[in-house]
DNA sequence: TATGAATGAGCATTCATTCAT
DNA sequence: GATGAATGAATGCTCATTCAT
């Protein structure tokens, strides 16, 4: 059902249909209620198993033996999640700016401490800046997944500028 | 009117209703459709005097007398119209993806070939990397569009780190 | 005026927009409805000046030499009028059923009296059937009319048959 | 629902609200919007089914013993089917006209083949004219219904003039 | 007197949500 | 538990009519 969720989403963006999601599940509007009680419930939960997802394939990165691939990894992943799911970008606008569609407290926590150790190691073999922090990531997720989103085709050379920007000083 | 349909659009985005804009331009709805004869058509307005806004502003920029300010003034005059405009950053969008509602191919050139002379004028000094072209300008506009909208405190940090990633390697 | 009036309710009947018939006659909406309190009261006195003009022309069928021709004439000039003027049916209806927006009673009788001289000098000659009366008309128009007006491109073949039934029997 | 539609069209024609419809017949507006995507695929039915019961009128004739009786009686059906559908004249009018909105093509076949057949009987027994051809119906049932909808309280002296247009020359 | 911008009630249609079966 | 028909508030848009200029 969060793969039917997932795809109307998808196709219409926050205009998506209950009846649509409904549909594509193989199952009655009242099916859909009974695990969602609400629209915005289910877009909540679209976004919370995205950010599970999102957080395991980080977690995987901290086995990159290259400390400036796993950053630049980071983003890619979050570049294929938005590819995937259209919500993605806003539920990450929300985190970014701290709104309360905001996924909840623990993956935020979960996300930035890995962002920590990401970049701790990154900083100590010298690849990436030297005042690079954590809490800089959600900003940099954000813009990314909105030019994606945006359907810019050459969305890999904005990244590419975008991580010259994280590079130490040069 | 055009100023009570920011301000709509602004409070509730898309979702704006021509009644609400109608009320905050203090007239009735029908005269709102005097003018325009879609909200489609109110929105697109919005958006072309943003655009017209901003391409006097980067008009402006051409008297800047370093090369390297005019570019970052780019970006924070776009960030400055995002925070006047919540319709903005759909436009970029529109525009870095080639979507049809992207504004009127005439403001598209015309913003364009301005980032082409400041882009020259910045390469002649010296002061941005050699292989940035006026097409990577959209999508980091995009992005930029959209970390302000998300309302991230801190996005001007966001854009130091973009803009580090302007510059010529060393 | 009228005549702008006229275009505008053949092009779109009743749905005929008041704007559209003041742009027709090349003035102001405010021009319309200084001479018509209502639409109501425009569409009313279209029907009148119709029923003036088929007035007129019954008046002229009184020197028609042939009987028979004169009331064949009758029905000829209710289709031309209804080709010409789309309210013309419905007035036609109303006066049959005599609805309150049938046309003023002077017109009404002027008509019925007309129809019973052309009438009696029918039956004088014999060509038409003895029980005929004028009063037997309006439905008969209306028939026509709406025959008419449904774009039936036999609508001849209509007043044959119908003329046919008004012949005295053998 | 058919009913409550019916009723509403029957005091409002064209002009029937689907509140209203919805209202008569008990339910919300988007109950009827279920059944019937749009106000005029409303009417459509309505003007279906109208066809479907007089289609099974006049085949009911087809075993009337007297064939001028048959032709008759089909006007009348044509009559009390417009007492009771407003919009049946409009139908009538549409198929006589060949409009788009004219009653799907099966159905209009069905109604011109059981003519034909009427039309042969009665002639073989030589109670109608030999010219008479199944297409000329449409336009009589068009011309009776719209005298029947104006209101006009002679209806039936109306139908005996034109019934006698239909008899063999005499 | 003419104008046409402004008005706002009215209406078709949509869609999240409920609840009887 | 599952279903999907029913609901009705919400919303974009139209157009007859008014009235300040």
């Amino acid at each position: 059902m969060l793969d039917a969720a997932r795809a109307a989403f998808a196709e219409h963006g926050a205009g998506a249909q209950m009846e649509d999601v409904a549909r594509r599940a193989g199952v009655g509007v009242g099916t859909v209620y009974r695990h969602f009680a609400t629209k915005e419930a289910l877009r909540d939960a679209l976004v919370e198993a995205s950010f599970d997802e999102k957080i395991a394939q980080v977690q995987g990165l901290l086995d990159e033996p290259d400390p400036w691939r796993a950053i630049e990894r980071c983003f890619e992943v979050c570049a294929a999640t938005q590819e995937r799911d259209r919500a993605w970008a806003a539920a990450l606008a929300a985190m970014a700016g701290g709104a309360p569609q905001a996924p909840n407290e623990r993956q935020q926590r979960e996300l930035v401490a890995l962002e920590e150790t990401l970049i701790a190691r990154a900083k100590a073999a010298g690849v990436v800046r030297e005042d690079l922090v954590a809490t800089d990531m959600p900003p940099l997720f954000c813009g990314l997944a909105s030019v994606v989103q945006a359907g810019v085709p050459g969305w890999r050379r904005y990244l590419d500028l975008m991580l010259d920007g994280l590079r130490p000083p040069r």
